[in-house]
DNA sequence: GATTTGGCCGGGC
DNA sequence: AGCCCGGCCAAAT
């Protein structure tokens, strides 16, 4: 069963991001920057969570971004769950674009048939997003554009 | 498309 | 610590 590059997968394929950079080491925790030891304050790293709320409302009007896609422009590649995480337990109050994040599938991530789903649809449609068999097509929609994507994995951050 | 399989990580117990 | 479960992902069937 030619099971020979699991491992290869995401390290490979999923961006050459080899930026597992920092953190990497389980917990990251960064709470608001304490150590100041003595004077030399570090700049306070955002909390992955505020980094995550950061690159959500950067999506436009009209547009969506996975999962992944939004961990990755916060920052945090491989953190696709944690963006889950995060949203399910953000209060909509902060005026958070959290219905234009849909899975890789191009699907809402909530089961057909909730309220949730019909809410984030709803919304979505209501930015002229169309929906094709219950999915968005993500080269349309999809953001950032995928060339850029490439690019900045590529040839960096412009 | 649908499923399976393996991987990743954070959170809760 | 260990185990299990997520609004996940992607390659391979």
């Amino acid at each position: 069963m030619a099971s020979r590059n699991k491992a290869a997968r995401k390290t490979a394929s999923r961006k050459a991001s080899n930026k597992r950079s920092n953190k990497a080491s389980g917990k990251t925790s960064n709470k608001t920057s304490k150590k100041t030891r003595s004077g030399v304050a570090t700049v306070a790293p955002q909390s992955d969570a505020a980094r995550i709320i950061a690159a959500i409302k950067k999506i436009p009007r009209g547009k969506v971004c996975t999962y992944g896609n939004v961990a990755d422009v916060a920052g945090l590649p491989r953190r696709a769950r944690l963006v889950g995480t995060v949203l399910r337990q953000t209060p909509a109050s902060r005026g958070l674009p959290w219905f234009r994040v849909i899975n890789a599938s191009g699907r809402i991530s909530f089961p057909l048939g909730s309220d949730a789903y019909a809410r984030q649809r709803k919304h979505l449609e209501a930015e002229g997003i169309d929906f094709v068999g219950g999915r968005v097509d993500l080269d349309r929609y999809g953001w950032p554009p995928r060339a850029k994507l490439l690019d900045e994995l590529l040839w960096g951050p412009v």
